[in-house]
DNA sequence: CAGAGGATTGGAATCGATTCCAAAGATCTT
DNA sequence: AAGATCTTTGGAATCGATTCCAATCCTCTG
């Protein structure tokens, strides 16, 4: 039993496949009578219209790919879930992929869109050079979303790490900090300015500038402790340390809980990202909050806006509001 | 500037469309001469083939599809980077997509599969019922992986998940557990399957039947720090307990180190699935492991099978061997 | 050097759904 | 009741890549 097609339907209604197809798309020019001819012809062979030759014709497939290294992460995962409502809200699927950071796996994903598999594509934290992303959003429906490449042609939705980090910062100072450190990610886009954002609000307290660590290759729970113990072992230790992201900061925490500090009142730790471990550590961290599924949303939006309008694609970035999130790991 | 077609580049190399398609799926049946022309003529007008095109006349696509709940579990995306690099080895891509347990998004991403958008199905906890799963299983390429609904059509690759709760709850005995209790996620199979491991461990024991708490609506670590409570409410405190999960596992731990109690010496916590919660956990959880990234090669290794071999629908399920990782939160 | 056999090529048919155009049918007007 | 208008219908053309068949071009063999 092959797979019916809309002439086998036209055949079992008796009809034409023009009306049958009318059917299938809500045409208003069919009769009632045809209509539920073919209906029941279509239950009866249980007929689905076959993607790839719609697609063919209509030229478009409804579909867009959301693309990131991995997807453990709860921002990543917020992030897709907005694109995936936003998306299911405008009539087309959402797909996910991984590129595990290998740039081969990641072109062919990008080729994807080329070839017309889908119609456009939210790009989370780009393996390729920056003037690759710069050459595909400039001619293909591309919007960037949270680990935002400099690209002339490029759009992305994002927080403004750099304030955000600011801020963070900022709020270490109020609470007492003199001292501070920060454990960075410098191997990721947000991870530098996060940075900036720090070094410039130590700056501007007028603090003597901050001893920076950064993680290279990997940035989870172990980077975290032991860049904490690295912070350690080098003495003159700090008052307060930022992290860049939550499970660097559960990490640090917990080295330097090991070594016997107790946090906050011997040194603070602040995270990034409101991610599920900020809660589950001891003691709960203050962190920033991304608003990551809003983030999704808005992302899907623009996309839309450029797979429909072709003409206007709007360049830059858009920044969403960041929230402090603060609790127990900094002095309150 | 529309998109090149075969027939641009066949008109641009002066060669004709049989020649193209020829290079472009690698016929020997091509001079060099000839191949050379086509391949600049490509690079010339950076023409890729659409795939709806090629779709439609192969009558498949090379891509797959996982569908799970949610993707933020370290279980599934490892489980999903194994279907990945398997689909990859094979020529395949393969998408991913989240249902958010919505039965209506689910519907739609296994219709992707009915009308041909992708050829088969990683299916990870399908929300809808049984009999539809064995139903779309029964015709269409679908695999199901850890969380597996009892079909008879259908074909899954997990663990044991009885066997690894029996063999976690005889190590809580083996280490002096005597009133044991567990925490258990009912609304998942394989929360079910590992309760009922649980409750056959304690019986062969000769041991009294330990409590059981389970988690309505939510099994994350609020919810265990919830369910802990409850035991700690309800006095006749057990000298251990097995967690359904690690997130849940690390929330019991933390109502239960609040209290005053310590992990282990006064209370053994075990959990399951080996995240990366497991040792950011204080103190570090004793937990199974799940060969999660060796499931999803396995059952993109079966789908292969289901995919190209159209009769060879095998059925039943394949049990991968778990791993007890012994740490810190049971005594040794 | 004729002819067999192999290598290469062109081009039409094909996949299945959509859409446009012309035609047929229904309804209304006067 | 004839003509005008609106509704509904059938069917051919189309989307772009692949593939099969027949035709052409070589290269050897005897």
């Amino acid at each position: 039993m092959a797979r019916a097609t809309v002439q086998d339907v036209a055949k079992t209604a008796g009809v034409s496949v023009g009306t049958v197809s009318r059917v299938l798309n809500g045409s208003p020019a069919v009769s009632t009578a045809s209509r539920e001819k073919v209906n029941e012809a279509i239950r009866r062979l249980s007929y689905r219209p076959l993607a790839s030759a719609r697609d063919l014709r209509r030229d478009r497939t409804m579909r867009v790919l959301a693309l990131a290294k991995n997807l453990e992460s709860l921002v990543v995962s917020e992030v897709f879930r907005g694109v995936g409502d936003a998306a299911a809200d405008s009539g087309y699927v959402s797909l996910i992929a991984a590129t595990a950071g290998d740039l081969e796996r990641e072109q062919q994903l990008v080729d994807m869109l080329r070839n017309g598999s889908v119609d456009g594509m939210v790009l989370f934290s780009p393996t390729m050079p920056d003037e690759d992303v710069d050459a595909v959003a400039g001619q293909l429906s591309v919007v960037q979303v949270c680990e935002i490449v400099d690209a002339d042609a490029a759009f992305g939705v994002s927080i403004d790490d750099r304030q955000a980090a600011y801020d963070m910062t900022r709020h270490l100072i109020d609470t007492g900090g003199r001292r501070l450190a920060m454990i960075a990610h410098r191997s990721a886009r947000s991870g530098r300015l996060r940075e900036a954002g720090f070094r410039q609000a130590v700056a501007d307290a007028g603090l003597p500038p901050g001893r920076v660590l950064s993680g290279e290759g990997g940035f989870g729970f172990h980077a975290g402790r032991r860049l904490a113990r690295e912070l350690l072992a080098a003495g003159d230790l700090p008052d307060a340390v930022f992290c860049g992201t939550d499970i660097a900061a559960a990490g640090c925490v917990r080295e330097l809980t090991d070594a016997g500090l107790r946090v906050p009142h011997d040194i603070a730790v602040a995270g990034f990202d409101d991610s599920a471990q900020a809660e589950m550590c001891v003691p709960e961290l203050t962190t920033v909050r991304q608003p990551a599924y809003e983030m999704g949303r808005v992302a899907f939006a623009e996309l839309l806006e450029r797979m429909t309008v072709p003409g206007a694609h709007r360049r830059g970035r858009v920044f969403l509001p960041h929230e402090l999130v603060v609790r127990d790991s900094t002095k309150g």
